[in-house]
DNA sequence: CTGAAAGCGCTAACAC
DNA sequence: GTGTTAGCGCTTTCAG
């Protein structure tokens, strides 16, 4: 016997597999007593639909994707646990794809998930591909985390990576640092370049000068950041404060620091970006800017899955903007 | 207009849907000269097939689903990366599940991944469930990692837990432990069941009693590590070495006696399992077992495709073992 | 309130 | 080598 369908139950109950998709969904126009018979049924059968099918019909798989570049790094599989956790109780599963920043497979992925008929998207971060012109014609609501695409038809959600940077400079410079070394990715992301942006204006408020020699931009790897510090000490080029644009990027400043035998916070102070649990562990323990991990997925979720039955979109069409706050460690 | 069909480009071509249906799936019986006319179309139209409608007739969903208990642990975001790495070269894409350890939740999960045609699914860890009788009778392959199900129609693939386990107590025993507390899962979940035993079979070797009061039952947590190791510290039950038998117990060992100002490695060593990026920036860097993720999550899904392509099973039907590795590092 | 029938897009016999 | 047809399991008009 292949799988119960829901004719066996139409069968079982006396009626029609109409009248049984009714009742499955709610859909009215049927008696109460019906209802129970049928219930009883698909209980007592444990039918429960074949959801390829209902989708074929409806055009609605109540599967999501999410593209991120690489859950094994704990602020992406943070987020992506509160955007899985926030779709469970939307009835919604979730493809995960990993791209490995690696845009061959992202378009890839793209295709794939529509092909599948997932009923949207959310993007995390990453690359710089333009991906609405990979999506087809036949648009699937989509939401960007920490990505600004061009076109306007994508909602954003980010963190405030602006105050973040200018608050984590800030307390660079409320402990004395006068150099203060920026660490960030060399690519033009969006988040990357509003840390930064921060990280500028904070000098600037504070009358320091912006130092080109000070501002490294690296791969986002613990071993590019130990190795564009250790560089640093090298050749000699003084500073004092590291503002590091990911934890990661602390640890490895960190870890360049203590192996010159370089004091931290004596001689060098460091704050980092995001605050994931490697900060609370590592000694000394690593000041930095939490994100929201947790709003950020469920808040991105919730949009989506509203774009995705309330048509268009609710409300404004606005970036929605996660505060941040700084987290004060053993580092500064 | 809707999205272009297989009919669209059997138009196109002058063919019926069905030679266009053979091409795509290469299964013969086409001329080359059709072949290069349908293939051309497709690319002009920028035509994929809905799989959707293809998985509903050919029962296959080229997806499967992947159960953890907590993406956010990096352990387990590990294996699922390898595990989605592999399942995207084969063109299978995955559903991720987090069950918190929820029972509940995971019984709610197979019931919907089973609803959505998944052609397989992989279990990692975790609870006491017994998932087989959960899974409807249609039964859908399932390779289990770290988890033994009563069933024998189940794929296991564990690290070798026993030999971890007594490696990391020989290791504790050769920088000269005698009195090694256990930190472990205080569920009888089989990992922890297999590290335990390696525990006691080594201290067995050695001449070393095993002391009751030494082996600490706990819940999961850096947490319940760090109070364990402190209500220790606090009655004054003397010891000299812990084994925690996953990293993140390692790290709260390691925070209670930071706490209680005992020295490590000086006074107490510690060697922890798992190996995630934690031990390698703690300070003192924790000494562990490897698991090797890539590994186990590659030959699970490697197992997995192969059951559900290959039928029943290719070859042995034995439990795989991967093997484990001693990583000296500071607390040792 | 209920049933009949069409059809979502695809593949798999079977016939030619 | 190719077309015709039926049907996967469901929802949804439309009639009654």
């Amino acid at each position: 016997m292949g799988k119960i369908s829901i004719k066996d139950i139409a069968k079982q109950a006396g009626v029609s597999s109409a009248t049984v998709s009714r009742v499955i969904n709610n859909n009215g126009r049927f008696s109460e007593k019906t209802r129970e018979k049928v219930l009883a049924l698909i209980e007592e059968f444990e039918y429960s639909p074949n959801i390829v099918a209902k989708s074929l019909r409806t055009k609605r798989s109540q599967s999501i994707g999410v593209i991120v570049p690489d859950i094994s790094n704990e602020f992406f599989s943070q987020v992506t646990l509160a955007i899985e956790n926030y779709c469970f109780t939307k009835g919604y599963s979730v493809f995960v794809c990993n791209t490995n920043e690696d845009e061959e497979k992202e378009k890839l992925y793209l295709k794939d998930l529509e092909a599948k008929g997932v009923d949207g998207l959310i993007y995390i971060s990453g690359g710089t591909l333009d991906i609405l012109s990979h999506i087809s014609k036949r648009k699937i609501p989509i939401v960007c985390i920490d990505r600004k695409p061009k076109s306007k038809d994508v909602i954003i959600v980010e963190s405030d990576n602006y105050s973040g940077g200018f608050m984590a400079t800030e307390e660079l410079v409320r402990v004395n640092c006068k150099k203060i070394v920026i660490l960030k990715d060399y690519r033009n992301v969006t988040s990357a370049m509003y840390r930064f942006k921060g990280y500028r204006d904070a000098l600037k408020k504070y009358g320091l000068p912006i130092d080109p020699t000070l501002v490294l931009s690296i791969n986002i790897s613990v071993n590019s950041a130990r190795d564009a510090i250790l560089e640093l000490i090298r050749t000699n080029i003084a500073f004092d404060g590291v503002f590091a644009t990911t934890d990661w990027l602390a640890v490895g400043a960190l870890d360049a620091l203590r192996q010159s035998k370089i004091k931290v916070p004596g001689e060098v102070k460091i704050v980092g970006f995001d605050n994931i649990s490697i900060t609370e562990y590592s000694c000394p323990k690593i000041t930095t800017i939490n994100q929201d991990k947790e709003k950020i997925g469920r808040i991105s979720t919730k949009k989506l899955l509203e774009m995705i039955d309330g048509g268009p979109l609710s409300d404004s069409n606005e970036d929605i903007i996660i505060p941040v706050q700084l987290i004060r460690r053993e580092t500064t």
